[in-house]
RNA sequence: GGCAUCGUGGCCGAGUGGCUAGGCAGAGCUCUGCAAAAGCUUGUACAGCGGUUCGAAUCCGCUCGAUGCCUCCA
């Protein structure tokens, strides 16, 4: 069988020619895809949520198309400061000592936070999962390169990109909307940039103090990778010099994406992506999360209830949901209400799965053909720049035609009940990743307890009435089901194990 | 200040030159022992002001408002 692919044209909303694209890969079949992954300081919030969901819906859809996909996304463990200046700390090691622990073991404490996090989200891990620290070779090599191509110059044990002369035979600031010249005027004089030829320059590699903890040695001396080149080494490691996608939060197009195209253009003489693609913010009360500003909640905290926002607890998969009748471009506002109205329609649609289960198509009577425009309609609304709420909207469409089917006022054939039912379920679990979080094995346990206390209640009723045969009925009957009774003078008491 | 994006009915949120997005909430009806679920019906919204056009929420200009980036951030 052929792979989904050919039947279906996808475009993509590429942020750098800001226009939707017909998607074609480099090499048939294939996708490189990279998503610039979390730094990991802190625990992973909302808002950076959103973006790895998008990009894990994206990944999700181009592998139900049939594509190989290999999906690269790394973890920034190290080389990130606080500010541009010449004494700016490094994030990881500033929380290591506030934490008083090692380094490493912040990286090891968040990136498990981080796994565990999406993992109630649903995501599918990436194929690789490349961490800056583990590429640091890489990333002198490619410094190397560009220090020989001529775009960056070396000071005192640190090595800076010089924007000025890479602009005159590249375009820097393409992907931003940025002028030099505007960049120039309007950049802001911090204090200790001494060493750099223009204010523009960006680091490559930054010698080490000899209180900085996290340092590797580098032909310039010891010293630790810039802010944007890990991205370069390991898009360029995993996926070539130049591959298919390259995805990231909006917040990184400037100057990290920039960055990106300038140190691969000056290392391999040519643009490294071709479609990048960006996610938009999730905001809280109208304003982006942020976890410098402390406008953010915590996964965990929408889960448990525990927070000051919301007056009760909202599933991973509410979440999900709710995120994804936005579409991924566009800024979403996250609130008590909107919440519990996806909540609702969620709902909605997973009851509609039970009632798919009771439905009986009818012998001899013709394919519907407006079935299978309705299938149609899904795959269009997912190749337009991968429109989840217009999905969402055709899922309910396919519910409308469930319940008619259900109420007789509608009869199908049996190819097209399955057909229903595949487009549904593949749609709502596989594309989206959604999932029941109805059936967790504690709310089931739960059920299960509340169902055998009912009829022990009605058990311990029987025996008032000195009703034994109907006592020993349900004692017999629940002993059978493996769940163990125990009468003691307080009452029965049972083990569900 | 510069660059970019956005402003859609009670709420969330698609669309982007002529054709009902969808969800939630509300109203009415059908079904139903009660309830729930389900079904049907119901809302002429596109920040404001000009312009282009036979026709604009959709294109252009201005005004107002909001957000993102310009410093690490998804």
């Amino acid at each position: 069988m052929q792979p989904l692919y050919h039947k279906h044209s996808l475009k993509v909303f590429n942020s750098l020619s800001r226009k939707k694209e017909a998607f074609t890969p480099i090499k048939e079949g294939y996708v490189g895809l990279y998503v610039c992954g979390p730094t990991v300081y802190s625990n992973v919030h909302l808002g950076n949520c959103r973006t790895f969901m998008s990009f894990d819906t994206i990944y999700r859809y181009l592998l139900h198309l049939g594509y190989k996909v290999r999906y690269v996304r790394n973890i920034t463990d190290a080389g990130h400061l606080e500010n541009d200046a010449d004494a700016g700390e490094d994030k990881i090691a500033k929380k290591a000592k506030l934490e008083q622990i090692e380094p490493m073991e912040v990286v090891q404490k968040y990136t498990v936070d981080f796994h565990r996090t999406l993992e109630h989200f649903n995501l599918l891990p990436p194929s690789i999962e490349p961490t800056a620290t583990g590429h640091i070779i890489e990333q002198i090599e490619i410094i190397k390169e560009i220090l020989d191509k001529g775009f960056a110059y070396e000071v005192n044990g640190s090595v800076y990109f010089d924007v000025q002369k890479f602009n005159e035979s590249n375009d820097y600031g393409k992907l931003s909307g940025r002028s030099i010249e505007d960049m120039v005027a309007n950049t802001r004089a911090l204090q200790g940039q001494s060493e750099k030829k223009n204010p523009q320059d960006f680091a490559l590699w930054k010698k080490a103090e000899p209180t900085h903890i996290m340092r590797w040695p580098s032909p310039w001396g010891d010293g630790f990778p810039g802010w944007h080149i890990e991205c370069t080494a390991m898009s360029t490691k995993y996926l070539g010099e130049q591959f298919d996608i390259h995805g990231g939060g909006m917040d990184l197009k400037f100057p990290h994406h920039e960055c990106e195209i300038a140190q691969a253009e000056a290392s391999k003489g040519k643009s490294p992506v071709n479609y990048w693609l960006h996610a938009n913010m999730l905001t809280l009360n109208g304003k982006k999360m942020s976890k410098s500003t402390d406008n953010n909640i915590y996964p965990s905290e929408l889960f448990s209830g525990e927070n000051k926002l919301f007056s009760k607890p909202f599933s991973a998969a509410v979440v999900r949901f709710f995120m994804l009748q936005a579409h991924y471009t566009s800024v979403l506002d996250l609130s008590e209400e909107a919440l519990d109205a996806a909540e609702k329609g969620y709902f909605r649609l997973l009851e509609s799965f039970s009632t798919l289960e009771g439905l009986s198509s009818k012998e001899g009577i013709e394919n519907d053909p407006t079935i299978e425009q309705w299938v149609n309609r899904c795959y269009e609304a997912m190749n337009d720049d991968f429109n989840t709420p217009i999905l969402i909207a055709q899922l309910f469409e396919g519910v409308k035609i469930i319940n008619l089917i259900n109420d007789q006022k509608k009869t199908v054939s049996s190819e097209d009940l399955v057909l229903i039912s595949q487009t549904m379920r593949t749609f709502f679990f596989d594309v989206l990743g959604l999932f029941d979080s109805r059936n967790s094995d504690a709310k089931q346990e739960g059920q299960l307890k509340g169902l055998v206390e009912l009829l022990l209640k009605e058990r311990s009723e029987a025996r008032a009435r000195k009703d034994f045969q109907r006592s020993d009925e349900i004692r017999d009957a629940i002993e059978a089901l493996g769940i163990k009774l125990k009468d003691t003078k307080d009452g029965t008491t049972f083990s569900l194990s």
